[in-house]
DNA sequence: ACCACAGTATGGTCTGACCATATTCCCCCA
DNA sequence: TGGGGGAATATGGTCAGACCATACTGTGGT
C-alpha cells in the first residue's frame, strides 16, 4: 500500500477549544459573557475536566478569557480581550530563544510608532491623554518613571489612531523594549532634547499634520535610543517579566 | 488596618512557566533543544504534572514548544519558533469576540504590507519567491488558489523584507483575512488587472525602488478588496480554521 | 546481515479526590 | 422586623495514580 497519510488525531482539548470558539461565533458570545463551569464543559463535550483545563489555558494565553475563583455572577471563565499580554509574551519569549533579534522588535515598533503618529493626525485624537503623559514626563525623576510615561504617551498615539490592533502591538512592542529603553535614557542623562521632540510631535499630531507626524517620531526615535539595536549579553539582563495572567 | 494588597498567589502552572523560561534563558536554550519530560519536570519542580501540562500549553499555543509523543531524539517537547501561528489564532478569536474589528485588521495589513514592501526593495531582496509566486498565481484556476499564490506573494515580500517578526504579522493578517480576499476575488472575476498589480510590485522591489514599491501595494490592496472592509454578517461565515496546533 | 518482537520512554487522557475562595442562603438572636 | 453570622455551595486550583497509544531501542533468533 502507499499514499497513507497520517492520522494526526486531534487532542482532547483541541476539539475543546474547536467547540468553544464554534460557541462564541454561533451564540454570538461577547466580552462579558461567562463560560460554563469546567465540570459542566466537560460533561457537555464528553471529555475530562483536565482537557478543558488545558483548553482554559490557552484561552487566557490567547487574552480571551480570565478565570475567576469563588462563586456568583463574576465567577468563572468569562471572555475578555486583552490582545496586548498575549503579545507581550510572545515577543518575550521569542526574543528569549533568540528566534526574534533586537533589531527585528525595534524596527517593527518603529513602523508602527509612525503609523499611529500619522493615523492619530489624520484621525482627530483626543489630545488630553497625551497631554497628561507629556506633563508626567516633565516632573519624572528617575529613567524609570520617565520611560513609563514616555510609553504612555506613545500608547496614548497609538490609541488614539483608532486602531486597537495597532495599539495592542505597540503596547507589547513597547512593553518588550522597555529594559532597553530606561537604559538608553540612564545613558542619555538629560532629557530635555526628549521633551522637545515629544512636544514636537504632540503639536504636529495636533495641528493633523500626518507626515510631519510620522517624520518627528522617526527622528525622534532615532535619536533618543541610538543604541537600542545593539543586544545585550546574556549576563546584562535581569530576570524581566514573566509568564502569566491574571484577569 | 488599611492598604491591603490582594495577594494573588501565583498558580502552579505559572510557576512552572517561569522556571522554564529562566532555564531558556540562562541554559542559553534554542531552537531544536528538548525540555525535559513531563513527569521529570514535574518532579523537579516539585508540582503536579497536570501544573506541568498546563504550562506547555501555553508554551505551545505561543508557538516556543512543540511536543511529540514517542522515544526517541526527537519525542518530547522541543523548543521551536511559530510565532505566526500563535498571532493567526490571536486574531482569529478577537475578530470572532468582535473585540478586533475587520477594517483595524485590514489597516494593520496595510500598514505591514507597504512596509515590508518598501523594505524588500532596499533590502535586495531575493527574487526567486517572487517569481514563483507570481507565476502559480497567473496559472491559478479558482479563486482560493489565486488567493493562496496571491498571499505566497506578499508573504514572501515580508520575509524578504529580512524581519522575521513583521513576515509572521503579514502572514497571520493574511491567513486572518484569507476567507474574505476569496471572497474578493469571486466578486472581482477577472484577474488580470490583479497580475498587472503583482508585476509592478514585483518591477519596483527589483529595481529598488522602495517608494515606488510602497506606493503600487497601496494601491493595489484598495484596488483589489475594495469591499473587504465591510464585515460579513454572522450566517455568511463558515466554521473557519480552528483553534489547535501541532509541531 | 536482517528481521521480528519485546521493552520502554514519551505524551494523551481520565478518574476521583481534596483544597481555597467567594458568594448565597438561612437561621437565630436582638 | 432587621441584622449578623455561620453553614452550604459553586467555582477554579492542585494533586495522585492509573491506563492508553505511540514510536523508538535493543535483543535474540534465523
Amino acid at each position: 500500500m502507499s499514499g497513507w497519510q497520517p492520522v494526526r488525531r486531534t487532542r482532547a482539548f483541541e476539539d475543546v477549544l474547536a467547540q468553544i470558539e464554534r460557541r462564541i461565533a454561533g451564540d454570538g458570545l461577547t466580552v462579558g459573557d461567562r463560560l460554563p463551569g469546567e465540570r459542566q464543559l466537560a460533561e457537555q463535550l464528553q471529555v475530562s475536566r483536565s482537557s478543558v483545563r488545558e483548553a482554559m489555558r490557552v484561552l487566557e494565553t490567547l487574552g480571551v478569557v480570565s478565570s475567576q475563583v469563588g462563586r456568583g455572577p463574576d465567577a468563572g471563565a468569562v471572555l475578555i480581550s486583552r490582545p496586548a499580554g498575549a503579545l507581550t509574551d510572545l515577543l518575550r519569549l521569542h526574543l528569549g530563544l533568540a528566534s526574534l533579534s533586537l533589531e527585528e522588535v525595534v524596527d517593527a515598533r518603529l513602523m508602527i510608532e509612525k503609523w499611529s503618529a500619522a493615523h492619530a493626525a489624520r484621525h482627530g485624537a483626543d489630545l488630553s491623554a497625551l497631554t497628561a503623559a507629556l506633563e508626567r514626563m516633565g516632573e519624572a525623576a528617575t529613567a524609570e518613571e520617565f520611560v513609563e510615561h514616555d510609553t504612555a504617551f506613545h500608547v496614548a498615539i497609538a490609541e488614539a489612531s483608532g486602531n486597537r490592533l495597532t495599539a495592542a502591538m505597540m503596547r507589547s512592542l513597547r512593553d518588550s523594549l522597555r529594559r532597553y529603553a530606561v537604559e538608553a535614557v540612564e545613558r542619555l542623562g538629560d532629557t530635555t532634547g526628549l521633551m522637545a521632540d515629544h512636544r514636537r510631535i504632540y503639536r504636529a499630531i495636533a495641528a493633523g499634520d500626518a507626515a510631519e507626524a510620522s517624520a518627528a517620531v522617526e527622528e525622534h526615535l532615532h535619536r533618543a535610543y541610538p543604541g537600542i539595536s545593539r543586544p545585550l549579553r546574556n549576563e546584562d539582563r535581569g530576570p524581566g517579566g514573566q509568564l502569566g495572567h491574571r484577569g
